[in-house]
DNA sequence: GCCCATGTGGCACGTCGTGCCAAAAAGGCG
DNA sequence: CGCCTTTTTGGCACGACGTGCCACATGGGC
């Protein structure tokens, strides 16, 4: 069922990452705005018309970096954690997506922050957490018995990809390094905890 | 301080609302990516230069349809309401804001109906709600003692922000009708009690 | 060797959004 | 009213964006 990626979708998504990363740099350093399709294109070795089969707009470029977090909590959220009550759950995996595994999650997480404060790139970053939100949505759903009122699984997802997106975007703008205290996975747990303990939707929601 | 508008802003206020209108008229019709610039304009009486200098992009121009119900929204909590607690003054102005109160705010909820469906005015709809929260959070901010923690008001701005919006893309998805069961306001006074009654937050923004 | 499938580059094209300048309104003032 | 200043509008040109199309390369199976 979950077949293992072909080699060719592993080197696809090798060369999305390799694109993303210089995207990043070119971003931070002038803007998104100052920076040419062509020379993210350059940068990463490929043509412009190979970069739009890559990425439907120049500014998705980085959309990898900053989705990563966010896929890799869908991923623990779905996969461990059975038999915990959801928001048990949502609060597990979301502390350990934002435990940076190794150091490319810890580069995705600085990028995160100097890619904030590009105004151009906050489209992204909404889409981003919009996907997250749907597929949290999704997640949720398929551990609810079938009936379970959509508009509480909704609220459940929009609750915590929200509070994680705030804990985020407080990070981004303090200084605090990314582990450590003020770190993200402090800063997911609190607002975590602080947009869902206490809400009657959990009981609805199992 | 809160001087009354010019003559020529409400001129100009009144021209982008008639863009807008010309604007989600054509996006609803054929959709925002088979809609040209030009159309609009033309359809506006106005030229395409001049289109560009009301909208900066031309998916924006319905943002004045989706983010008039926002606006009114901060407005009502920032101005009424003084004295109650945080919680019932968002729940309040929340569900005032919601319940339109003319031919105007009727067909602005209309309108988001049919634009929500297009995958191209995500990126406005998002931006909206955004902006709405950084309003919401700012007049939040002004009701709450000097020192209280950034964090918490943001959260709790994102919060209620969070609870329209899955509200009113839930009413979108529905059938319902603008007012009635099922209704913006309905919905919306849901989506707010489930997802801030509980909370400890309030006790801390007051 | 061959073939087929998939990924890549080049080119042309329509649209987007902006800088620039000239024409046209709109608002005081004698 | 005429005159002048300020603001708004339109036209034009331009670089960048994103896509359809086709020709070329790579790479794996027979």
């Amino acid at each position: 069922m979950t077949g293992r990626p072909t080699l060719n979708q592993r080197r696809r998504e090798s060369t999305r990452l390799e694109i993303a990363r210089a995207a990043a740099a070119l971003f931070a350093a002038r803007g998104a705005e100052a920076t040419t399709a062509e020379e993210i294109a350059q940068a990463s070795g490929i043509s412009l018309r190979t970069f739009y089969r890559y990425f439907s707009e120049k500014e998705d470029a980085v959309a990898p970096l900053l989705a990563a977090g966010g896929e890799r909590w869908v991923r623990l959220f779905a996969e461990g954690s059975a038999g915990l009550p959801v928001r048990e759950a949502l609060e597990r995996s979301a502390a350990e997506s934002l435990t940076p595994p190794d150091d490319d999650a810890v580069e995705a997480m600085q990028w995160t922050r100097d890619l904030l404060r590009d105004p151009r790139l906050a489209s992204v970053w909404q889409r981003v957490h919009a996907d997250s939100e749907q597929r949290l949505h999704l997640a949720i759903a398929a551990r609810c018995p079938q009936g379970t009122d959509v508009l509480e699984i909704r609220l459940a997802a929009a609750a915590a990809t929200t509070a994680i997106r705030v804990a985020l975007e407080q990070w981004a703008v303090s200084g605090a390094a990314a582990t450590g205290p003020g770190s993200p996975r402090e800063l997911g747990a609190r607002c975590m905890h602080e947009l869902t303990a206490g809400l009657g939707l959990w009981a609805r929601v199992s």
